[in-house]
DNA sequence: CGGATTTGACCTTA
DNA sequence: TAAGGTCAAATCCG
């Protein structure tokens, strides 16, 4: 988010009006015939909206720290190309005859271009071995300088055969260990890109999540919709040097969510005609060029999160997604993307 | 036996 | 030079 807030300080707003709407809902459906079900979901919501933005209250403050700005926002879109492909050559043939061989590093650098960044909690029981819908292959383990738990890397399975050059990190969290943080890098090029949701199994349960809610694809039914509430996203573009504002999130039941990209920011807040929310939308988020976009959609809202990652109507150049899940108990409001 | 994982070494970057 | 990222031989597993 190019904006001059932090990621944070909009989080936080999105939380408040968040809370608002879902309070304003509630207030609707109490005049109707809703079930019970219904109104406790809603009222989880809200305090689950509440509760998330005084931890992000708490989080900031005590952090204290604003993002650096952005390193990497601006690269030229041929270098865009460059990452969707190989960033080593060679590499496809096995045969890396001597190490003597350099890697482009130009190249490698590039590659990060974009990145999603993914939370995932395990913790409430709502899963089995999910699986985010690709099929990864685990090329490296590292323990990282401070951190609690190894990092695990892993590609698609399809590198070779079908040039993706997608890969994902993950790691658990140190103060959560039912929190994985999961960074993906690069997008998927290979079919399965597609119809990630169908994808089969989960290979290794060791480091992965037991669950990635990210692959809550295609609810069937309303109940399993309701389902998919807990599942928060949000999508933020930060600079892509930032993935470390990580931490600060371990939300126990989460919903909050942002998106940006790039120059535009993008926060599907719902400003509506809430003097209220018009009053804070334009104090807080005033560089917006922020669509009025329906935000808390209708409750089909269906979108595998991954689709959605990876479908990004836009270059994904210059752009770093942060997407932040969380399958918690409480309901959380869904995530507020709709395109 | 073939594909996936493990793991130490190597490479890149800051 | 240290830390992070990747390679690839060895090993595991179905």
């Amino acid at each position: 988010m190019e904006s001059n807030l932090s990621w944070e300080q909009n989080t936080l707003i999105n939380e408040l009006i968040q809370g608002m709407e879902v309070a304003r809902k509630l207030k609707a459906d109490l005049k109707t015939p809703y079930s019970v079900d219904t109104r406790e979901m809603l009222v989880q919501k809200i305090l689950s909206s509440y509760e998330k933005a005084l931890l992000i209250l708490n989080a900031s403050a005590s952090k204290s720290q604003t993002m650096s700005p952005t390193t990497v926002t601006s690269l030229p879109e041929s270098m865009t190309s460059l990452d969707e492909n190989p960033m080593r050559d060679g590499i496809d043939g096995g045969v890396k005859s001597d190490k003597g061989i350099k890697h482009d590093s130009k190249k490698r650098k590039t590659m990060t271009k974009w990145m999603d960044q993914i939370r995932v909690s395990s913790e409430s029981g709502l899963e089995g071995s999910h699986e985010d819908g690709y099929n990864w292959r685990k090329y490296g383990q590292k323990d990282i300088l401070g951190a609690k738990y190894p990092r695990s890397y892993y590609r698609c399975t399809f590198r070779n055969t079908q040039g993706c050059w997608a890969t994902k990190q993950v790691q658990r969290s140190d103060e959560d260990p039912t929190i994985f943080d999961i960074t993906y890098r690069g997008k998927h090029t290979c079919s399965q890109g597609s119809n990630a949701a169908l994808a089969p199994k989960s290979p290794d349960e060791k480091e992965k999540p037991s669950s990635y809610n990210s692959y809550i694809h295609h609810a069937k039914q309303p109940q399993e919709t309701v389902t998919m509430l807990r599942n928060n996203l949000t999508v933020m573009t930060d600079n892509l040097g930032n993935e470390e504002i990580s931490h600060p999130f371990t939300f126990p039941s989460t919903s909050f969510g942002c998106m940006t990209q790039e120059n535009d920011s993008f926060l599907p807040l719902a400003v509506d005609n809430d003097p209220f929310m018009n009053s804070l939308f334009q104090t807080h988020l005033l560089s917006s060029t922020i669509p009025q976009s329906n935000y808390f959609p209708s409750p089909s809202f269906q979108m595998n999160e991954f689709d959605w990652v990876y479908n990004m109507p836009h270059s994904e150049s210059d752009i770093t997604e942060i997407i932040s899940t969380n399958t918690s108990a409480t309901n959380s409001p869904i995530p507020e993307l709709k395109f």
